[in-house]
DNA sequence: GGTAACATTGACACCGGTGACATTGGTGCC
DNA sequence: GGCACCAATGTCACCGGTGTCAATGTTACC
């Protein structure tokens, strides 16, 4: 085509309506198809779709309406190979509670949906002899520009160093800081121990048990930690037998419950060190034509929603999943910014939702 | 390099070695690096890595055995660039329960995980404007090798033309056939309705009201449909004001297990079409101080993890997500064979699983 | 007027594969 | 022996962008 000499020759409309004219056999445009349109070579055109500061601005006004106008889009697969990266996203996790996942999900697509970056979902089995590999291999062959990692995988340092050598960006979930500060997002369980804590001293109970979680989470420690610290500034002592190892399902919640009535003294209270097994608790409790919170206060931790659908419904100290996620995605997007002064937001409080499940304790 | 002339002048094995000794600085192999050590062209290896049957069995061992050897992975980029094609699944969902989307999505991924391609998740809004051109772009950007939509987006016409139009593979799950038997995986909630139906009647109850989920849903027609039919088989009729029309979520449940209580003649048990409504139900009798299921049986739908956390434990008809996600991804890489007498398995049964939430009605 | 410095833009190879078509060396058969 | 045919493999352009470096036009300044 004849190319015009001075950029105002160029009538960017005209250009638009012809190729909406020509292109009847609705061929998605290309690169090249804006450039030979635009009179301008395929590189202005990539770089007024890389933001580059070497464009003319009248020229990228241009070309950016064009581009709009006849609805191109630059091909990630053909980007990625070029730049050796690619547009996806990957979220790793091991987390046996699937409201937190989805949470988690949701929150990081509020992000990437304004980006034009994909999610690729990679649950895995962090037990597997294969897991790093696997790992490896999956962030390797699909160019990652960034993954997500949740407790527990978050807390692997193999994978992180892993990441580290591949260069890929990275954010870890976890309880407590495993690393630099702008690639965590610290979920201060610490603090909701606490806070759970605080409130069943404030009802007035003393003989309070807690269901610990998975050992291979940190957050079953932080969570426990927390607690006791919590009790001890209201002089309270948890003696070892009413610490109780669970996993963090229902089961091992329902199982616990059960043991906690046999307990002598029993306690009037108990911490279940996440909503799954706080509701176990409570099913064992009717199980055994108990009525909590009467018989025993129940404290959760997570409120997801199994918190609102048990009944009496759970007292817990709420992790904001979406939001953490939210969090994990726009620190994913900063990961290589030198700017360290510009650290973003990267720690989540929990907080405690009072409800039904704990009571005040009666000396009667 | 020299290459040789005849297949069994190259040791594939020495050529490994070879690789592996002046790859000091661990670089990726990639086709070209493969095809020199083997003494053949790229196109050659090529062939190998897609099963072409135009290769010599030997030829062919050689390579594979070589590929293993040195680690050599494809490039998806690469690949779906040259194929026009990429090595994506897409997971379009609109359902409004967690527990439901990471159980189909932990199905498809059991599937794609023996395959090397990825699951892209892609939640969205069918009421939004821009749901349509939203999808589209997200298909043909992608250039998804397939799409797997579930309700209630997997009823929705207009995206079922579109993929069609892009030439995009899809599978959608849904309650009733809405497309050619091979795109499709039905769950077939009106048997399930029938079973919650012949469950209560069984039982003795007679005065059955039942709750209805979103209407843009079609399971909530197929479920309700089913239960009426159920209940005809008994001679038992299903009065107009008996049916309430919820949404659902486990606040209308809430919200109308509550009106339940103040109908006129009380019925004795209800049909909530999904666990979350039932759980609701549920818990408006625990806040009216009434006790399940002596006050009022309850059988919910799905059996996801909700159901398993209340108290009563709710009797409930089981969808089970996880073994749809598996069917759906299966059909889907078979969605282009010709064969249409090996159509797989695409159809699911509800099973009613029997728990404390619904007992024998007394007559008394 | 000449030259250095800068702002813009373009040329071209390349990323790592695949598609279409050509080539090569047997084999079977008349 | 000549020819058709097939199996096995190779050639080369191309997919749709980006990186590198060179080329151009403008402006500032002595």
């Amino acid at each position: 085509m004849v190319r015009a000499r001075r950029k105002s020759e160029v009538d960017y409309a005209a250009a638009a309506r012809q190729w909406t004219e020509s292109n009847k056999d609705g061929r998605k445009p290309t690169m090249r198809d804006v450039a030979e349109l635009a009179g301008v070579s395929k590189k202005t055109v990539s770089r007024v779709i890389n933001d580059s500061p070497l464009v003319n601005e009248a020229t990228r006004k241009g070309i950016q309406g064009l581009i709009k106008e006849i609805g191109y889009r630059p091909d990630p697969q053909a980007r990625g190979l070029a730049s050796r990266r690619s547009y996806l996203v990957g979220l790793i996790t091991d987390n046996p509670t699937p409201q937190y996942v989805v949470n988690i999900q949701h929150g990081i697509l509020d992000v990437l949906r304004k980006t034009g970056y994909e999610l690729v979902v990679h649950p895995c089995d962090r037990k597997s002899e294969t897991f790093l590999d696997d790992a490896r291999r999956f962030i390797e062959v699909q160019k990652l520009y960034g993954v997500i990692l949740t407790p527990s995988v978050s807390e692997d340092e193999r994978l992180a160093e892993i990441m580290r050598e591949l260069g890929c960006a990275y954010i870890r979930i976890a309880s407590i800081a495993l690393d630099m500060e702008r690639r965590m997002i610290v979920t201060n369980d610490r603090v909701g121990g606490r806070e759970a804590a605080h409130h069943l001293a404030k009802l007035g109970h003393t003989r309070i048990a807690v269901i610990v979680g998975r050992r291979s989470f940190r957050s079953s420690h932080e969570r426990r930690a927390g607690f006791e610290e919590g009790l001890a500034e209201h002089g309270i002592t948890l003696p070892q037998e009413y610490v109780l190892q669970g996993d963090y399902t229902f089961e091992s919640g329902l199982a616990l419950g059960a043991e906690i009535l046999d307990l002598d003294p029993p306690p009037t209270a108990v911490f279940a060190s996440n909503d799954e097994m706080a509701a176990g608790v409570l099913q064992a409790l009717h199980v055994a034509g108990q009525t909590p919170p009467d018989a025993l206060s129940v404290v959760g931790f997570d409120d997801f929603e199994t918190a609102t659908r048990v009944w009496p419904r759970l007292t817990t100290a709420r992790t904001p999943a979406r939001r953490i996620g939210r969090l994990a995605a726009e620190r994913l997007f900063e990961f290589d910014d030198e700017d360290s002064t510009a650290v973003g937001e990267n720690e989540t409080m929990p907080q405690l939702i009072e409800r039904d499940s704990t009571r005040r304790h009666r000396t009667s």
